[in-house]
DNA sequence: CGATTGTTTCAGTAACTACTGAAATAGGAG
DNA sequence: CTCCTATTTCAGTAGTTACTGAAACAATCG
């Protein structure tokens, strides 16, 4: 089998050389990339979504899709859909440059705000439709135990009180939540201030 | 091909008839179960373990692994691990029944303190590591920039500037949970008087 | 218009996670 | 000890999700 004879440098495209500071500053971030890619994993946004977003909030300057590529060594479709998803999301921004022809993404800069986009979407996607779902079966019980001994019988006693329980503790849940989306700007202190008279 | 002929109540065990009342109680609580599995997907936990937890939650009874098997349509290799994972996370209960060999399982039933122990959980194992991470990534940073006029440029200064208001964000976030964490089976009423005395 | 540069889509595949079913293990009763 | 029942472990596999690379598409320029 014959092999290619190609000239290392032509595969390994060179790189201009970094400084000692640049490297160190490389290497720092990219350990905050990793561990906030790790955690993105374990909270529903997928693990270079995670990274991407670290890298543009980090670096604190646009980027486009090639830097991002480059940087983490992944695919264009892959840093593409990503990006998008981002944007979707609403915690980076495309960005045109004056006379330059392609797309800058960078990054929100208020964590508080960040954070609160992120909750928001996620009440909406995971606690409203339990918070409707236990509506919804305590209306199911109701319907089943009329004019029956049935409501009294323990197995109905013990879920209808479980399913109250439960709601209690959702609606209270969602109305911080509520708060810290509508307030995020300002930090929690204000939050803070409303959740108490709110009790 | 030969079939084998097996008489159909061989094959399904005949099941005591459930009464109109018991079913639409079934039925109900299989919509929350459900429900239930489909948030702790998107939650870390897997789909399985939280619908384990929903149905000791919701029925309110202890059950034993075949209840739990039997219910959800699970193998027994599946209930068995799911549960001891239960278990460690603190959520259910391992119950002996008195002259009875086979073990039985119920769920806390507070659900401030479930939450409270889910919530401990998950910053432990996500938002600790972040915090940590930020603190070595400024050190890293520090020490890059020591000497240098490389302290002053634009790249390591806002990088500088980022860690450092996602250090104050996190810790921020995580004396709510500490507080939360710590003060759970009152409700939140006290969490939130203790958080304003904080700020 | 065609050439050039940048972006999106998507089929195929790699990598990973969850689940089953059977075998191994544990432990109480006789 | 053996027998019996309950539980755990685990190899193999089904099912799922994430990623690549190439092709299609879009937009700007000369």
């Amino acid at each position: 089998m014959d092999t290619l004879e190609i000239p290392v440098e032509t595969v390994f495209a060179p790189r201009p050389a970094l400084s000692a500071a640049d490297e160190k500053l490389k290497v720092t971030q990219d350990l905050f990339i990793r561990r906030w890619g790790e955690m993105g994993a374990t909270w529903g946004i997928n693990r270079t979504m995670a990274e991407i977003h670290a890298l543009l909030y980090i670096m604190g300057q646009p980027c486009c899709t090639d830097d991002v590529m480059e940087r983490l060594n992944i695919s264009r479709g892959n840093a593409s859909m990503s990006l998008r998803g981002l944007c979707d999301w609403g915690i980076i921004r495309r960005l045109h440059k004056r006379g330059e022809r392609r797309e800058y993404f960078e990054s929100l800069t208020d964590v508080w705000e960040i954070f609160s986009i992120i909750a928001a979407e996620r009440k909406r996607r995971e606690m409203d439709p339990v918070l409707e779902t236990i509506r919804q079966c305590q209306v199911m019980l109701s319907e089943a135990s009329l004019g029956k001994a049935a409501a009294k019988r323990d197995s109905v006693r013990l879920t209808r009180e479980r399913l109250a329980s439960m709601e209690e503790f959702m609606e209270v849940t969602n109305k911080i939540f509520q708060q810290f989306i509508g307030n995020a700007k300002s930090g929690l202190t204000r939050v803070v201030k409303v959740l108490l008279k709110a009790f």
